[in-house]
RNA sequence: GCCCGGGUGGUGGAAUGGCAGACACAAGGGUCUUAAAAACCCUGGCUCACAAGGCGUGCGGGUUCGAGUCCCGCCCCGGGCACCA
């Protein structure tokens, strides 16, 4: 054998010794293979325990396998499902390849390989990794969303929304990464660049899939409240989704039969409109721009279509625009004001059009006094306030000053009066808006579950019937978007070009694919019935196991991916597919793994990360050391600092070389033990071998005690008057069990070791004082109950260990169907309280006294402490005593 | 700018308004050993020679018999969103 380590050298010393020592690597592999030969974690849907449904989010098994921050979401759900299977219940702990999408067909390009034969490579990897940590997955329901048996399901939800109305194609401007060479949705667009490889987002048309999320916006907003997700994580939704409750209003144009019509929060303020701003791309700027402004105006279009989005949209860049000679009536007052194009004003907003108010919102204010428009207040906070003196737009409050509702306040009531006023004189209407925009879910590349539709010249886009499903993705020569925006699946005839399932005539299909969002979309519902071959997933096993009882995964999918598996599951509950319209009931979201990154100060004129640094971001003075840079760079200019821990960065810590080095039961522990679940945490090898040491010492102290152990120890009477140090040590014994269960079911996974840590303490003191005697009869009992409640106690966390335990005690079978242990509150009652004796707030004396001491008894026993009875010697009288029964006595003086 | 989180010893972190610093990591001292490792025991916020006392949870106020915890006003760090009418 190598020499691996220090530890593995004492192992391997002490095993020569024959002493009892903690050989991790012949317990974990030989458990490992006893779970698999016992079908352990395979569920039984036979079995009549209530169900528990535990889930991670999708991962796609990249090459480099996972890391030892992976386990920070893997392994805490472990453990609430181990401890959930021990608690009784029927357990689904599920785990697949989210396959699809570009890190997997990157990678093929990268590497020149068919990502058909690459992802089960990559995936039988994360496989062997995951059953190295000890995870309870039920691979028997794997899953691989790139297999057909599988994506001809996605494709017929995508049929099902299409049936529903809720699949279009729209020929719009779409973001364009021109590295990617593909067309992104919104929400992967980030500060204007591509969410993936950060290049700048371009504008470039294409006629594109959308599904209509749009439509569900207000139940997606509205059940937030049904489901038990961080309220952080619940906040982002609701501010995604953007409801937002105004009204619209109709202008009359001059000169034209048309109506502008506007949306605003603000409907209370119309009668200070002074102009209305229009998107410059809006389609009535052609037609109402008069003759002689039509070219500035387009040359304005043009340019700000050009400007690129982060420009665009940077906070406090100068308002801009142009005016177009057009004027429109306002229907309150018919006051005929001027119609500005300006690029503040967002085509995917509202009608793409405002009505704009200076007095009252700062972006009109500032467009105003650039281009001397005149300002009219609505609102007065105070008789000296001029809208020809002001500054700013108005702050909030004061009464209304003009217009009918003259005297009304500045509040959201005025604001419903008015807008159902508008609605009587029928020149407006109440209207809720969304910030949500429809879902985009074309993609032109090759990698993804082609779109089911034919597209006919006589009926257009046809679905491809149910019963042709799959729409098979066909081998192809090369991988590499075209660059055209087609997918490659356009160069290949055979593919492309079939018939009219309407009519039979020749039709041409689809040739985008689906992002990859899709097929994590509806994942979770395919687990309870991974196999069905006839149907995406029967009702009966989808409703028996569904919603999910505790989702486990990372903070930064909180908009995406969980907003559209909700909407995919509400839609497939409206279609009757399903009964139930939230999909997963509990969500946690766990922390970052940070590790410690060696690299350098950057050199001067060197821009940092290899990026073209055109824009407006601080300069990084920092970069990631190569593995080649290590060698040439001499340590001493080295400067380590915590980043993600990623392949990237060339700081990945590996499961395997800490299973190898300290044991996967320690690699558990240790993941868990450091911080909160929802911390981001600093890497430290430190925190391995602390972990180990425990897991080693519990293990001695366990083995030294276990020739006392006798296994009919319940039959035995529970001692009377035991010494005080055994019933101290059964208390400890039972208020760790109530506090492990508590913090387990609680995913407070770091005081529950800490828990663990201080029983373990006392026992091993415990065991100190036994010294070589035999020992007595009582502790002989407690003994084998501590023996017996440990390894349970410990079994979610470090599973081998405890089953290794168990077997030695003589146990049949798994601590997996064991039953958790439950706290005895007898045994866990205290005996004795310490009072704390305050004077004015501040503690000054402590005594014990037993439980039931009546207060009185308490108040004397406090007011005669020596230092109080000296304080009080100093003509100091006490004025009142509080008390908190059993804990405290607080003496004002003065 | 707006919206969420956070600021506690050398470090990670504990603490239903009631003993701040549990539990660990790192450190120091000791026992055992020819020696080392391992193990076991002890010490540990600051101030102070020691004790007594005083000071201590980012800063400033407040509520309370009592505040790390609640309220008001700031500062700093992390994350998200960003002209949303």
């Amino acid at each position: 054998m190598s020499d691996v380590s220090g530890i593995g050298r004492d192992n391997d010393a002490e095993a020569s010794e024959g002493a009892a020592r903690y050989d991790f690597r012949a317990i974990e592999a030989k458990w490992q293979q006893k779970w698999d030969e016992a079908n352990l974690f395979t569920v039984d849907l036979k079995d009549s325990r209530p169900k528990f449904y535990g889930l991670d989010m999708f991962p796609y098994p990249s090459g480099a396998g996972i890391s030892v921050g992976h386990c920070r979401n893997y392994v805490p759900l472990d453990v609430a499902c181990r401890y959930k299977s021990m608690q009784g219940y029927n357990v689904l702990h599920p785990m697949g390849w989210d396959a699809f999408g570009q890190p997997a067909e990157n990678e093929a390009i990268k590497r020149g390989r068919n990502p058909k034969e690459m992802v089960p490579e990559y995936a039988a990897n994360y496989k062997r990794q995951l059953k190295l940590v000890g995870i309870s997955y039920d691979w028997s329901r794997e899953i691989n969303s790139s297999l057909p048996e599988y994506y001809r399901w996605t494709q017929w939800i995508f049929l099902q929304l299409h049936k529903s109305g809720l699949a279009y194609r729209a020929n719009t401007p779409i973001n364009w990464c021109p590295s990617c060479k593909t067309g992104l949705a919104n929400e992967e667009v980030v500060n204007g660049r591509c969410w993936r490889c950060a290049t700048v987002v371009e504008k470039r048309p294409m006629p594109q899939w959308f599904f209509k999320i749009t439509a569900y916006a207000d139940r997606l907003l509205s059940d937030l409240e049904t489901i038990e997700w961080p309220d952080s994580i619940k906040m982002l939704q609701a501010n995604w989704i953007g409801k937002s409750e105004g009204a619209e209003v109709d202008f009359a144009i001059d000169g034209h039969d048309q109506k502008l019509t506007v949306f605003t929060t603000r409907p209370d303020t119309l009668w200070g409109a002074t102009f209305m701003v229009v998107a410059p791309e809006h389609a009535v700027v052609q037609e109402i721009t008069t003759a002689d402004r039509l070219a500035e105006v387009n040359e304005y279009r043009d340019k700000a279509q050009r400007t690129s989005e982060i420009e665009r949209q940077s906070a406090d860049r100068s308002k801009t625009g142009v005016f177009m000679g057009a004027y429109a009536i306002n229907p309150v007052n018919g006051a005929k004001i001027p119609i500005y194009a300006a690029d503040y004003v967002l085509m995917g907003y509202g009608t793409g059009a405002i009505m704009a108010v200076p007095a009252h919102d700062q972006r009109d204010f500032e467009f105003a006094r650039k281009y001397d428009i005149p300002v009219v207040l609505v609102y007065q906070t105070s008789a000296d306030q001029s809208a020809d003196t002001m500054t700013e737009s108005a702050a909030a409050g004061g009464n209304a000053v003009i217009g009918p509702f003259a005297g009304e306040p500045n509040s959201k009531d005025t604001v419903k009066k008015v807008v159902a006023w508008l609605e009587e004189q029928g020149t407006g209407r109440g209207v809720t808006n969304f910030r949500l925009r429809d879902w985009l879910i074309s993609r032109q590349r090759y990698w993804g579950a082609p779109i089911p539709i034919i597209h006919c010249p006589e009926h257009g886009a046809v679905p491809v019937p149910e019963q042709d499903l799959p729409v098979v993705l066909p081998d192809v020569e090369r991988y590499q978007p075209t660059g055209t925006g087609e997918s490659p699946l356009a160069g290949i005839p055979e593919f492309v070009n079939t018939v009219c399932p309407v009519c039979g005539g020749p039709g041409r299909r689809e040739t985008d694919t689906m992002g990859g969002f899709a097929c994590s979309s509806w994942y979770f519902l395919r687990y309870a019935d991974p196999h069905n071959s006839t149907e995406a997933f029967s009702r009966d096993i989808v409703d028996r196991w569904l919603p999910v009882d505790l989702y486990v995964g990372g903070a930064e999918h909180a908009v995406m991916h969980l907003l559209y598996a909700r909407f995919w599951t509400k839609v497939l509950y409206d279609a009757g597919f399903i009964s139930f319209q939230e999909p997963f009931k509990r969500l946690r979201n766990q922390g970052m793994l940070l590790a410690l990154t060696p690299g350098r100060k950057v050199v001067a004129e060197e821009t940092a990360d290899g990026e073209e640094s055109d824009s407006d971001e601080p300069i990084e003075d920092w970069k990631v050391l190569k593995p080649e840079e290590k060698l040439t760079v001499p340590k001493e200019e080295w400067v380590y600092r915590y980043t993600k821990m990623s392949k990237s960065l060339y700081n990945v810590v590996t499961p395997d070389e800490m299973a190898e080095q300290f044991g996967a039961d320690s690699l558990r522990l240790c993941g868990l033990s450091s911080a909160p679940f929802e911390e981001t945490v600093q890497w430290s090898d430190n925190g391995m071998e602390g972990a180990h040491r425990f897991l080693s010492r519990v293990w001695r102290i366990w083995a030294d005690l276990l020739p006392f152990y006798n296994a009919g120890w319940k039959e035995e009477p529970a001692p009377v008057g035991a010494p005080d140090q055994e019933r101290a040590l059964r208390r400890k014994l039972h208020q760790t069990i109530q506090k492990v269960a508590d913090d387990l079911e609680n995913f407070r996974f770091n005081t529950c070791v800490s828990a663990l840590r201080e029983f373990t303490n006392e026992l091993s003191a415990f065991r100190n004082t036994l010294g070589t005697s035999e020992p007595s009869v009582s502790q002989k009992r407690l003994i084998s109950e501590v023996l017996e409640i440990l390894p349970l106690l410990m079994a979610p966390i470090t599973p081998h260990l405890s089953d290794e335990m168990w077997e030695r005690l003589g146990k049949e079978g798994f601590t997996y169907l064991a039953t958790f242990p439950t706290a005895d509150p007898a045994a866990a009652a205290e005996e004795s309280l310490t009072i704390i004796v305050q004077v004015n707030g501040k503690v000054r004396e402590k005594f014990t006294v037993p439980v039931g001491t009546d207060q009185a008894e308490i108040e004397k026993q406090a007011l005669a402490c020596e230092k109080i009875v000296r304080e009080l010697e100093s003509g100091k009288q006490v004025r009142t005593v509080i008390t908190v029964p059993n804990k405290i006595v607080n003496l004002v003086i003065s």
